[in-house]
DNA sequence: CTGAAAGCGCTAACAC
DNA sequence: GTGTTAGCGCTTTCAG
């Protein structure tokens, strides 16, 4: 290939890296002689010779989750060009797997790390700082991030929503969770809500704790349960849309009209939120945002620019809708 | 590390990759060296070395597609302890985009590559026939395959739903397909049903094609338009569920009763469907099992039973509920 | 601006 | 069963 242009392999190396560098003739014959041979440069050849690989690797719980798939895109879409590929990930919310995951990945020498949560075993932080690339959290925020960190406060998200609720009118609360023990940020959501209704005066908000991830069945059956344990109950606040699409269709077969009966507040503004009957109030993460602004931060790290860790709040967004 | 266990380089290597041919004292030696230096092996090294790497590249047409992120997940869990890694990319359902992927994936000297469907541009095939390795088409059947397909056929779908409709007294059609232009399994789907019903004697079925991708609200004025064009209409097959919920709330909100008034069958079997007010009737994709079953024929290829090419169909199940 | 030489950390023959 | 010897295809000094 260095060959058939007539020129060293370091010059085409050169080429291949930094185009300008080359005298214009050179380049030419390069160009030509690398379609002629349809040539691919090995990315794994060079991530070895330049101990840095072309890999991103990213770590979210649960790829099935549409709001880290959300961000997975827009990762993706911030990264496209960049001759950056992600590896990807399911911790399946298991720490330890984690874990796993991220000594794993390591092998690969990633030129970063992008991870979910702030919250990770030491053995995990001391394995990612050792590696000395940049790490990158989300979905969280935090004081003292690895290195960066990207997200929103999802005690604010239970605070938004009491406010709202106590704007509209709520007088008894209800509160429906899903998979709790495993997920620490919906148990931060549901801390920022209960803590701030008990706060404005409310009673303790009613409570139903699902041991599986949010589904719409589960949303239904919470509801059941919560009416049952409190029948005067008139707000709830799901920790996701999912869950409130179910307690909606639940509502509807136990005759309470939405908001009339019972305002319900949902979480994650999917996609169906708008188009519900009533259309569902919900609290919109900025997925996407995440996945974009992630994407921004790695480009300027791995071009060069040193800015230094930091976090970055990209706030929450309270959808008003017909359902409170 | 070698030093610390005394034992040379190549036994290191061989030691790590097949333990029981090295003989047990060593093993120890090495064991123990491994975890005084937290060693970690070097993939990127043993990649350019065997020229065969650790990485399945899998490229789907969007993660955000719950479809395939269940794929997804099962393909990474049937994969799990294997060593291999996914590469994943999104063609955002363009062929040309495909190919780029296909083509950088490549360069990764991946173990083998999983594609979304049968319909790929010829260059794609090209490289990939080259490439040597073993291909997974996936989601789809196909008599040709490149090497191997596991899937289902949208056309069987189309024609289930179509008998059950018809068994259900339905009297006028009605569908409503999102993305078909680019999404051509979608438009198998809707090729499937049409056929059908033309054969059962149906007049053809009135249709709405939405540009966008399937969305509840697209389901919600697709089922308005449909109506507007024929009020007859008393079955509609959405081409996706989402589509279906946002037409079960349309429909509630025009005082037409499900199933009475209307019929309505969804695909997908997403989640919600099975708690929706009436369930929803849909058809149930393997995309779970589409995965496991590519991760098996992967172990089986890369471990060395040579197992030759072939389509497996896992075929679809239509999962009957109240709203039809 | 270009070329030569020395590896990156491992695997894969091949001897011992 | 174990050690030796060559590379894998690139990047990276370092000279020219």
């Amino acid at each position: 290939m260095a060959r058939l242009a007539g020129v060293s392999i370091s010059t085409v190396s050169r080429a291949l890296r930094q185009p300008d560098i080359v005298s214009p003739d050179v380049r030419g014959r390069i160009d030509e002689a690398i379609a002629r041979l349809s040539y691919r440069r090995n990315v794994v050849a060079g991530a070895l010779a330049s101990a840095r690989g072309m890999t991103i690797g990213v770590i979210i719980p649960s790829i099935i989750n549409s709001f880290f798939a959300a961000t997975i895109e827009a990762l993706e879409q911030g990264m496209a060009g960049s001759g950056y590929q992600l590896l990807l990930g399911n911790t399946g919310y298991s720490a330890e797997t984690e874990r796993q995951l991220v000594s794993s990945f390591l092998a690969w020498s990633p030129a970063a790390m992008v991870l979910t949560g702030r919250r990770h075993q030491s053995e995990t932080v001391g394995a990612l700082l050792s590696s000395q690339i940049p790490v990158l959290e989300m979905w969280e925020l935090s004081d003292h991030p690895i290195d960066m960190i990207v997200g929103f406060s999802h005690r604010s998200v239970g605070q938004i929503v009491l406010q709202h609720l106590a704007r509209r009118g709520a007088r008894q609360l209800g509160f429906i969770g899903a998979y709790m023990d495993k997920d620490y940020r919906t148990a931060d959501r549901r801390t920022g809500f209960v803590e701030a209704a008990l706060q404005s005066g409310y009673d303790a908000p009613i409570e139903v704790h699902l041991p599986e991830r949010a589904s719409a069945i589960g949303g239904a059956t919470g509801l059941k349960e919560l009416l049952a344990r409190n029948p005067g109950i008139d707000a709830v606040f799901c920790s996701n849309d999912m869950i409130a699409l179910g307690a909606l269709f639940e509502a509807g077969r136990l005759g309470l009209a939405v908001p009339g009966d019972l305002k319900i507040c949902g979480f994650g503004d999917l996609e169906f939120a708008a188009a519900c009957e009533p259309p569902l109030t919900t609290v919109r993460p900025p997925g996407r945002e995440i996945g974009l602004q992630i994407a921004k931060l790695l480009r300027g790290r791995l071009e060069g620019t040193t800015d230094g860790g930091g976090s970055f709040d990209l706030g929450v967004e309270l959808v008003p809708r017909e359902s409170t």
